[in-house]
DNA sequence: TTGCATCCTGTACTCGGGTACAGGCTTACC
DNA sequence: GGTAAGCCTGTACCCGAGTACAGGATGCAA
């Protein structure tokens, strides 16, 4: 059922501006794997259903939860044969863990910033010399190596 | 006064290992202009003074403040012509602003999460379409675009 | 049927923050 | 003076999440 007749999906352009994303990150989403192929015309233009709009919201969604690309497809991929349904809650569970964790260290951080302003210190690398400088940058080298990268190599 | 008879510096090894990061990781942050070029000895070898360990702390406690190191260059830089010296308290103010937002954007992240888990929904995709989910894209749809890139590409 | 917007593919590049590797030279110690 | 550990340089690669570009093919309306 190819270019079903009748019935127009979304063009490429129109899914991307519906969804505000870029019309080539749906190209790289199917890539990896997000966006499952969509029909086509007889000239091989993509034809997307009006659902494609929810997926990607939901993709967007997610990714602002804290979920990497490759964590989302997962998600969609057990979302979709659903026999083992609680992946999402556990997933979440998970996830909820490591967001609070980045809000602590965020926590530490903001501490850290405001007492930079209250100190008026002019030089980092002298205050943290002389140590009468009160940034904490003991608690500061005791955050996880990289805020970003959360649980990932150990 | 290459190679200084009598006084060592530490060797790019040492230093890397002082400062819990990986040695090439020097030389790349030399290239960036965020560690000074250190003596050598007559052979070539790198010879940090102590002071360097301090740096690089300084370095890496500034990153886990949210800083980029092109942020932190910029902020070590301002510091060493000492005369316009309030750059640091006012970059600290901006970053802080931007911490904020991190930390009021995770929080959202945070309940969305926690709803996630209590309404133990399977599938994303369906309920985002269905409406009776309370996972609160809504709020999500508005966080800034990445929660990464903060102020970039308004 | 012409013309222009849109879309197609493949490949390459961006950014940020590193890391790895090859092939050679120093340093330090015995 | 031999030998192993450590260091040097330059270049290339990694990740994640896209974005850009070239060179064609389609879609659609007038």
């Amino acid at each position: 059922m190819a270019a079903v007749s009748g019935y127009e999906g979304l063009r490429s352009g129109e899914l991307a501006a519906a969804a505000g994303v870029n019309a080539q990150t749906l190209r790289y989403y199917e890539r990896r794997g997000l966006l499952a192929e969509p029909e086509r015309t007889l000239g091989g233009h993509r034809l997307y259903p009006a659902e494609a709009v929810t997926v990607l919201r939901v993709i967007k969604a997610a990714q602002r939860l804290g979920f990497t690309l490759e964590e989302v497809s997962d998600l969609l991929e057990t979302a979709g044969h659903r026999h083992r349904g609680d992946g999402l809650a556990e997933r979440a569970r998970l996830k909820l863990i490591e967001v609070e964790e980045r809000i602590a260290d965020l926590t530490v951080i903001e501490q850290a910033l405001r007492q930079t302003i209250e100190a008026g210190c002019a030089d980092l690398v002298e205050c943290a010399q002389a140590g009468c400088c009160p940034i904490p940058f003991t608690p500061l080298a005791d955050l996880r190596r990289t805020p970003e990268a959360l649980e990932e190599r150990p």
